[in-house]
DNA sequence: TTGTACGCGTTATCAT
DNA sequence: ATGATAACGCGTACAA
């Protein structure tokens, strides 16, 4: 197999302390010494065991990231972010899709504990009692993202979601619009779809336009779903509003389809905001109006808040509340 | 910190090969014995030590996957069919990001070798040859995705782009079109981007259509590109085509835009055809015939294929080509 | 400045 | 069926 520093201490004729030492340049060794040691790795092409270095100093460099799905619209810019700051402080990460599944996202927090990660980032809708427990039961350095843990034990970033949502739809009532229809992604979703829900009733409210249950649906944040609720709820009960504030881009994607499909033209007929600013909405037509989220800055302070618990700083702020835009385009008027 | 074996072993009064044993069941253990033992390890809340196992048994259960960038439109799907075959099998995975640079890639090959990796899939445009000098010297299983290795040592998964291109460009000729434009990714990329040019230009004559070097630009596969060589490039020029062949979903999109802008309708007055079938390209207005790669199909075999040559069995078939396919829809007549 | 020796938490080979 | 004990490859007191 791969040589040890045993093999290159016995070709330099020094110990495998002083091979550690210059390895490591974690200690003054004489120039012509090491130039030697230099050498007998050179020839015997010595690579260093990271995982005898880590089950020494108890330390692996390696996070641990566990997502809803890498392959989701917006997953991937938070994913980047971490991983830029983690190998920017010589770490590397272990990425894990939870599915948003109980089960899946157990099994791999206890994987990961196993592997020894120095920090878990946790991105997920919202966090079960079960994974909860299993959570608090590991006690190593984790940040959320978007979740909560349920104790606030950990730090969470996010937006502030109910002040987006308001954001969108208090610039919709501004343009004059009074009805406003809104599609949402799970109805109990306490991180993405209610502070969002809470901010569309708080604007309607502000503006003193009158609440009406009727013009609210729920998708789960696929473009099918807006597609389809436009057909099939807004369109077959002749509901059409002259705006309408999607919880995510890719609903707002399958609901300006849905629309300009049957004829409506967007914006003069009907004005559509977003949520997110996924890479591509400003290439759709029309460019989409939305509410951007700061995806890889998201990730990569995540990243630095688990660097910093790592490191043993002490967290005062538990929840990173990262700020939002509302990117007008040419979707809404 | 957390408890060894060895702490469990002293509360149930057994030694540590004892506890080794009934953890992973590796030799029969009297019935007795093992509940003690079990009971030990609830009341310590042992958890095995994954890096110690490592060392002593040479394999991490971990693989490296160096991509050009997880932010990309088609690298996901991809990690995610790695990552669903790699958890199947016991396996978790480390990505990087290559942004196919020399210099990380090289920094990432020698950083997941350290952490003793037990394979490594790599996707790249094209590898240079330090690159290839440094994966040479590493001597550990590897797959490629779309890029070879220069000594072809190693398997590769891919379509066959040549006759992707073709295919595409032939259904254009056979709607009739003479004047078809083609913007490329990189001109000298032997990946992606020659055998699509080469695949254009076998279809031009096959149907006897004459090959016109102007009709071609090259951008680096970005909407922004895409969207730059139309107003830059075609409309200043005044070469209108009457179809266009795009390197890429990304630049389909740029250049549908463009046109469209300056009051070109797809297609009615240009066909535009794109590459890779993005998860967006049904959504698009109009939606975007493209050639569609199996992203995640691709991911998951060079996963399958990475297991077989760690369980030391021979491949005889370096070269893996998965099935792409044409996707008709409205963006071309 | 350098070397010796121990321990990190396992698994595996011997005995018993 | 079970227990001692030797590795695995490294970092680091401590001694020299």
């Amino acid at each position: 197999m791969s040589v040890s520093i045993r093999e290159v201490a016995k070709i330099a004729k020094v110990s495998i302390a002083t091979v550690s030492r210059v390895v490591n340049n974690s200690a003054a060794v004489k120039e012509e010494t090491k130039k030697k040691v230099l050498e007998a790795i050179e020839e015997t092409r010595y690579q260093p065991n990271a995982i005898a270095r880590s089950l020494k100093v108890s330390k692996t460099h390696t996070i641990g990231v566990i997502i809803p799905n890498i392959a989701n619209q917006f997953v991937p810019g938070v994913v980047r972010g971490i991983e830029d700051c983690a190998s920017e402080h010589g770490y590397t990460i272990m990425v894990c899709n939870g599915d948003g599944n109980d089960q899946k996202e157990k099994q791999y927090l206890q994987i990961l504990y196993e592997k020894r990660m120095d920090g878990i980032i946790f991105m997920s809708h919202m966090i079960s009692d079960q994974v909860a427990h299993k959570i608090y039961s590991l006690n190593i350095p984790m940040v959320f993202i978007n979740t909560y843990d349920p104790e606030k034990k950990y730090p969470r970033v996010g937006i502030n979601d109910t002040k987006a949502a308001y954001d969108a739809v208090a610039y919709l009532l501004q343009q004059g619009h009074k009805k406003i229809a809104m599609i949402g992604g799970f109805p109990k979703d306490p991180i993405a779809s209610r502070p969002r829900w809470n901010g569309y009733k708080k604007a309607l409210e502000q503006f003193g336009v009158p609440y009406d249950e009727d013009l609210i649906t729920w998708g789960n944040f696929s473009a099918e779903e807006g597609y389809r609720l436009v057909h099939e709820y807004y369109v077959k009960r002749n509901m059409i509003p002259t705006a309408m504030f999607c919880a995510s881009d890719t609903i707002a994607i399958g609901a300006m389809r849905a629309w300009q499909e049957i004829g409506y033209r967007i914006p003069e007929d009907i004005s559509v905001v977003g949520f997110d600013n996924i890479s591509l909405s400003p290439f759709l037509m029309p460019p989409l109006t939305t509410v951007a989220q700061p995806f890889y800055h998201m990730g990569e302070s995540s990243m630095r808040l688990l660097l910093s618990q790592i490191h043993g700083e002490k967290i005062k702020k538990k929840n990173i509340v990262v700020p939002h835009q509302l990117i007008l385009r040419k979707s809404s008027k």
